[in-house]
DNA sequence: ATATGGCCCTGGTTGC
DNA sequence: TGCAACCAGGGCCATA
């Protein structure tokens, strides 16, 4: 399941083998219902753009698109004028090809690129989403929540306060934070020492300190190893991350904590399998 | 206003 | 061995 490192990492690895390139046409399947932008406008929109960057917004990687000029090449200048946006969901891979490789099942696009490639979203479980933005005639894509690598003291105590939901539920809240899943959310409560139960708005200012500076260490050093590979979850290269050999808590239910021995417990909190140590976490 | 729970969707795993 | 039930959960929406 693709959360903030998993987004970072393909984000990374597709800006790093796309940008300059172009896109010269696009192919949509005729699954599309959900997607946010209808496929032809899309087909449309990024058909004869160049790729000016991808990078990551919250969960969405955003490719930033440039114009194509009067024969249909694509054009150089360094403003972006439309974006293309990507959100995984469950099952999501954005993947660098050739033509030639094979096709897998649920693949919903294809972008052929001037270079001879092909930019693929493959999505099994179609929880993922596609976005087309013309940056002339709409806003940039922003993500509504704050980035929790980058988030100040201050800050971070000022989104729980008040709140009486259990604190794993508010760090899920994209609004809130923009970025943290299951995975996350449970392993950085762990290094933390808090239980996913507790209210929000009751944590001491020195437990969100705690909770801040975890949840910082815990994702970047899971960008620092590609990302948590817990499913199919692989990088635009189609390479596995190893952060899942880290994991202290997630999927760990029954196992012992790696700090004090006790059976890992799993409860069900905001509909999603939450899991933590009973010793280590109070 | 905040908070909760159901729904979507497929593939892998479990259990009979 | 075969098949069905179950589980995984991000985001959206209806409801309390």
């Amino acid at each position: 399941m693709p959360e903030l490192p998993e987004v970072e990492t393909i984000a990374r690895g597709v800006h790093e083998r796309v940008r300059g390139d172009c896109i010269v046409q696009a192919w949509f399947s005729g699954y599309s219902e959900p997607f946010k932008t209808p496929p032809l406008r899309q087909a449309k929109g990024l058909a004869g753009r160049s790729v000016l960057a991808v990078h990551r917004t919250g969960k969405h990687i955003v490719c930033e698109l440039g114009p194509a000029d009067n024969e249909g090449r694509c054009g150089t200048s360094e403003r972006p004028e439309a974006q293309w946006i990507v959100h995984l969901g469950m099952s999501g891979r954005l993947l660098v090809t050739t033509p030639e490789a094979p096709v897998a099942a649920h693949t919903h696009a294809r972008l052929s690129l001037a270079s001879g490639r092909e930019l693929r979203f493959v999505d099994p479980r179609r929880f993922g989403r596609l976005e087309f933005r013309d940056l002339q005639r709409g806003q940039s894509f922003g993500a509504p929540g704050a980035d929790p690598l980058a988030i100040g003291p201050e800050k971070f105590a000022a989104l729980f306060r008040g709140r009486r939901l259990a604190i794993k539920a508010a760090l899920l809240n994209q609004t809130l934070l923009a970025g943290v899943g299951n995975i996350y959310a449970d392993e950085s409560l762990f290094h933390a020492g808090i239980r996913p139960r507790r209210a929000a708005g009751r944590l001491t200012r020195a437990e969100l300190e705690r909770l801040r500076i975890s949840l910082r260490q815990v994702l970047s050093h899971a960008i620092q190893l590609g990302g948590s590979s817990v499913s199919d979850y692989v990088d635009a290269n189609g390479i596995r991350g190893f952060f899942q050999l880290e994991h202290c808590v997630y999927l760990r239910t029954g196992e012992p904590c790696r700090r004090c021995q006790t059976p890992i417990r799993r409860i069900v909190l905001a509909g999603r399998g939450t899991h933590f140590c009973p010793h280590c976490q109070r």
